[in-house]
DNA sequence: TGGTAACCGAGACGGTACGTCGAGTCTTATC
DNA sequence: GATAAGACTCGACGTACCGTCTCGGTTACCA
């Protein structure tokens, strides 16, 4: 997501950005994340990759963080989606491994703790991650939920307050542990572990 | 935790290491960590704090991560305790708590995922990290469970191996749901909360 | 003498270095000197003094010896100077008086020796040396002969190798008499002394 | 000389110093200068080279200046005498030589210019260089215009003052030329430059 | 013969400076 | 006004030596 994407005044005079730059700098600063991971990443170097100037590159965006924030939404953009399974424990067990296939990738891997790490102290960069990334997760939690709720697989909540609470949780839920598992446990999200966790999850929405 | 922990041949010739440095520069680690968050921590800030040559400080630990695992870990090791709360329900409720009031301290907030995407490229790291706080966390998850056996809450399991692997998605699920709560979503882990999960999480271990 | 003297592909893209900043450096190593001495006198303090980052400095000059030699040079630039006071004992007198009144200036006293001593372990220093420094001292024995010859008071050489050999002869017996003078014994080259060592010189060239 | 040579109050209770060290660590030094010249020399090298601790060190000399100023200054000691040549003009020649082949050793070529630079700013280490070091080269310069004159080929001088000051002068002038050719023009003291030096020299004590 | 005082090795200690690197800004000339 | 190039300030890095200190242990003299 450019950083300049609804500017409020679109400039009308003087050089325009030039596009390309853009495309080339989140090219680069994901394979520099791939070969480097987060700590050793610098702008600089991101910069000589795109074969673009510093100068160009703060223009842009304001540093590492926000810049890899975007790049890796990118990524997020173009690999979340969720078919329809045809049972909640199904899409369940999908939308687990399309979350671990994302963050198994090395550019998220390395990045996205790191970009977490910094929002603790910084509320702007905390919003343009959720904004960018954690907005988009939740809404494939969603859209499983609604499925399942028109399927009768799930029961419908009438209270909408506790309607988001509980998807809040379940968001937490799922996505807490796949992070955990890929991330701190550092083992691998098979679908044999996918299916163990569905069922886990499942059954605790149904007792409840 | 000390960086030399139980070393086998504990050196006899020369000066011995002063105990005394090894924990003022573990609390002024903690401190420079309330005040200045991972990002802005430095090794000679912590060196000056602790009232220390920066030398003094490298010769104990190799860098910034090693420092802050040890310095967080002994915060994990006086506060991670489990009494008994008389049923599974209150237990989790209990662990999920306690997980949380850690983790929602400004330390540990801003450091532990800091070391975990530093450790997404550091083996050693990431072994640091499971010795010094994961493997601390995840035996109360299995205290709690025992206990729950005990009382014929939760069935026993013959199979080792599949006793483990259970073991191993409800620590993933109870860390990851805290952390993604308290981190990720940024919002309390409250009693309410805690509830909620932990009628979840007990629904679906009864349920599967 | 500039580090970037004379530079043959004068680089016209990017910033310009600051010629000011060079002459702030420059000035600020002989203020260091005249205070601290070339012992402690350090890279970091002269950037201060400068108001210079220290990478600005490091851009210039590869070190403190290359840095001293080039501050130390301006000075021989300024004052190496020698009118004609229509004798050869009256030259000599007057290049002498004026190589000491340049070696007891605390700058080049502290300074001139240990980047000697350095230039025995590094020849591109030792060719610095030369052409910022003994070249331009030699030049003024080699005006003070021409002259001499001139008047008459010194036979002509006809033999080029010859007249080059005894140039060089006498100019380490002018420099370093000075220098051990000045430097070794630590005592003053007044008028007297150079009276004296005026006679001794011009006996020798005249009996030989 | 070792620094604690005419220890006054001469301590007679305790373990006394290894004689044995002193030997080793001036063996070390000399080794070191040699091998890495003045610049890079440090304390813990040469105590390491010499088997030896560095308080071991420490307690015999104050620091790297006054350990090489012995060090060196034991080269002088073996090497420094003036066998009677028959003439004045042999005897210069012989003394300049001799001055020249111990400049040109690896470990007073790199050391002499450096303390003499550091003494600049160090009455107390000027001093222990003249009486290790100049007053012993100075006394060769002395023998031989005794020589000189007990041969007749130089007048006697009556008054004592005149005659310090003249001496004072050969010397600055032999010391100075010979250590201005060696270290500053860097061209080697050959038997050919020693004779027109020589020559240079006797011309002008005569002529004056 | 046993103290004791100064020695010795090893190596940790508080410091200071090093030379490098990266961040983010600024200044050129060019497009 | 955007751009490439590169110099700029600033601050932290991790290392190397400095000279001091604190250990356990040794070695000569003196009582």
């Amino acid at each position: 997501m450019s950083s300049a994407a609804s500017s409020p005044a679109p400039r009308r005079t003087g050089r325009p950005r030039s596009p390309e730059a853009d495309r080339a700098i989140l090219d680069a600063t994901r394979a520099a994340l791939v070969e480097l991971g987060w700590g050793k990443l610098t702008m600089g170097d991101v910069a000589a990759r795109a074969g673009v100037a510093k100068t160009t590159l703060y223009r842009r965006w304001a540093g590492k963080s926000e810049l890899v924030v975007d790049a890796v939404a990118a990524l997020f953009d173009e690999h979340l989606e969720l078919p329809d399974r045809g049972s909640l424990q199904a899409d369940v067990e999908d939308v687990v491994l399309r979350f671990a296939a994302l963050l198994e990738r090395p550019e998220t891997k390395t990045a996205l703790m790191a970009v977490v790490a910094e929002s603790t102290r910084d509320g702007a960069l905390r919003d343009r991650i959720r904004s960018a990334i954690v907005d988009r997760q939740k809404s494939l939690v969603l859209l499983g939920r609604d499925r399942a709720q028109r399927r009768g697989e799930l029961p419908r909540e009438d209270d909408p307050a506790a309607a988001a609470r509980t998807a809040d949780l379940i968001f937490d839920v799922i996505a807490g542990a796949v992070v955990h598992r890929t991330l701190v446990s550092a083992e691998p999200v098979d679908p044999e572990w996918a299916r163990g966790f569905a069922a886990l999850l499942i059954g605790g929405l149904r007792g409840s």
